[in-house]
DNA sequence: CTAATAGTCTACTAAATATGTAGACTAAAT
DNA sequence: ATTTAGTCTACATATTTAGTAGACTATTAG
């Protein structure tokens, strides 16, 4: 499951994609995306502790994005904040760790089936970018608006 | 994150789907597996009460599957035991549940998101039978035992 | 019948994690 | 110098996970 906290992180990152290079405060994205104010705070300090955010302080300050929103991806956010995609740590790349119980990692079929779902969530995830999603919103609200327009 | 206890249950599968129609006894099971004995107690009683399993008391009982491998999905034993495979509940097929927070899913990009991953996992997680990782099990063994036997 | 074997049920616990809140403090810009 | 806004430390609380303990019940071989 994907936490909250990440869930807020990511719809946060989006909202600061559509504004490139403006700082936004955390009360306008708080109130934007529904999300309490001094949990976000937290959150996007970790972002920026994480280098993928830089914020200003001071009157016209705020937050934004310190990458193009095409050089980040889902992944290494969802990374930062939970930790490794993998359903189990075993077949982690990023931080594999062994299963006790486990003889044989070969023979363990649980193992098998579970590097296969990691490697299909990798490849979505490591391959989509926060400019990509937003893009995306933002044709499917172009195309809705256009269809609104027809009942005028 | 797969739990534990869904880990457990998938081995404690995997094993009971390499002796078909035979009754195994917990205490096998756990030692074969290095699970809790009272933990796997627990699981295989829900794994019943769900019908997968059934159970036969006295000398010469023990747990089976009730079911042919071959028609027991993982995707079937992981909702039983964890919920969802959604990694978020308004993408789930099965419980869907809507975001409080999100005015207009369509345009919600972490819904995008995990929508192709939820699909992806189940994909492989509903098209994977027990027969089917054990016998790939069975086969990498094999061949383990062959590579062996080169330098004898 | 009865002893042994094996599954069932209820309750409890300990530890970790998730989801926040409170409030004092610091830095920057006008 | 004042206001706006981000930072830091600490706490609180609820839920979930991963078990344990122990009494109880059902079955069957002998």
């Amino acid at each position: 499951m994907l936490h909250k906290k990440t869930k807020y992180a990511l719809k946060a990152l989006f909202a600061l994609a559509r504004r490139p290079n403006v700082p936004v405060h955390i009360a306008d994205l708080a109130a934007a995306e529904g999300i309490p104010k001094k949990f976000l705070e937290s959150i996007l300090a970790e972002l920026k502790n994480h280098g993928i955010l830089q914020s200003k302080k001071g009157r016209g300050g705020g937050y934004q994005l310190s990458r193009a929103s095409h050089r980040v991806m889902l992944g290494e956010v969802i990374r930062m904040l939970s930790g490794p995609l993998a359903p189990i740590p075993c077949v982690s790349q990023t931080r594999y760790v062994r299963c006790e119980d486990c003889p044989h990692e070969e023979l363990c079929g649980v193992r098998a089936v579970m590097k296969e779902v990691r490697d299909s969530t990798a490849r979505i995830l490591d391959h989509t970018s926060l400019a990509e999603v937003a893009a995306q919103m933002e044709r499917i609200k172009n195309k809705g608006y256009e269809s609104a327009m027809y009942y005028i």
